[in-house]
DNA sequence: ACAGAATGGATAGTGGCAGTATCCATTATG
DNA sequence: CATAATGGATACTGCCACTATCCATTCTGT
């Protein structure tokens, strides 16, 4: 397939296509002649992933260019340690972390019993949300409120990974869909979590206009 | 207070802050003299709540600009439905939505007798979350596991949403509050269950291998 | 009283990001 | 064999969120 098939196919430009060559989130086709490349169904595929995570995830280009990397590392062993490495360069820590957020986070995976390191990405993300959310949101939160928002966190991890899910170390495909589980359901989520607080705010007010109203 | 100790309260830029200003997010100072404004209280809030939008929320300048829109609007009766129209600037269409997920989401939404409208923006944005999530995701999801999303998100609601919970009529800060509230813990949420699903990974791979490994 | 800094306000410029547009020397195609 | 398409490189664009500069006041410290 030529590059204006691949272009028709997954519907993005051939200019977005060379683009996306020369920044190295999709490989060069399969040089034939000086001015003939081909291409397959990998970039296909390849394409298809980077605009999931542009479009669904958000993510910067910068990112998506070094998940992309780590499910091109060749290494078998680091293919089982792709999506945690894809993840990685998702969950950018991006902000300082305070010594309260660090210390609850680590009391919070102690008590949960969670098998993550402090160097794991999304420990740092954690904490760094925690942080943010310190010097923007005046009420404390307790451990209560943490191990709420965790059992929930397990609740989701238990449906969203069945008990016989196969780790991924079947090559780029299974570490695709791994990640693409992870960020192109985060949508979903949030959107759900706003429409049942709507329904219980509008709950609750007509509650309380029916207690005290005429 | 003048411009200068506005800016070194909230650790934002003098040059910035007279930006918000030209862009409206900011009310003007009261203005003294030819060159001189007081700026208040209702100054410094105002600039922490639009950093945190910023920060935590990663919104652009334009939505948050549409918030505090709705936060200054000086009907009483507007006051109860600001927390809507906050969020509804907030919760963007943002593309299209197909016939299944529409369909998706009614039918979600009458199984849960949930009291939301379909053009309740949230409503629209799952039902996009969905429509891009079919082109991305092969799988097909079927309506058992949107029933379980939908509980984890009644979940989070109840108690991220007390029982004797206010309607915020009060004014700006109850809205503001009730707007961040669902804002800034999105990160949280994000967070925790990345790490729970690092956690379930790694257990069900160690299981995994015990039970074929050497 | 007065020099130097700060202020409110306006206009113009910057840097990053994600593409588009143009050009060129080939190569393919009707 | 004329026209279109291709691979590749370089240059340009549009949007966003600021920064920088400028100017005519006004404040502040001595």
């Amino acid at each position: 397939m030529r590059i204006s098939e691949l272009s028709s196919v997954t519907g993005v430009p051939v200019p977005t296509i060379k683009f996306y060559i020369r920044q190295g989130l999709l490989p060069r086709g399969n040089r034939t002649a000086a001015n003939q490349a081909q291409y397959d169904n990998t970039h296909v595929e390849r394409l298809r992933l980077i605009r999931s995570l542009r479009d669904v995830a958000d993510l910067p280009l910068a990112v998506i260019a070094e998940v992309v990397a780590a499910l091109d590392e060749p290494e078998a062993a680091a293919q089982g340690q792709a999506v945690t490495a894809a993840l990685r360069a998702v969950a950018a820590p991006e902000g300082e972390i305070s010594e309260s957020a660090e210390r609850a986070v680590a009391e919070l995976v102690a008590r949960r019993g969670w098998a993550v390191e402090p160097d794991f990405a999304s420990y740092r993300a954690l904490a760094s949300a925690l942080t943010a959310l310190e010097s923007y949101w005046v009420r404390p939160f307790t451990e209560e409120t943490l191990d709420r928002y965790a059992e929930v966190a397990e609740r989701l991890a238990e449906f969203e990974i069945p008990e016989d899910w196969d780790p991924p170390a079947a090559g780029e495909n299974a570490v695709a869909y791994a990640v693409l589980g992870t960020l192109l359901f985060e949508p979903i989520i949030l959107a759900m979590r706003r429409l049942a607080h709507a329904d219980r705010s509008i709950r609750l007010t007509r509650r309380a206009q029916d207690g005290s109203g005429s």
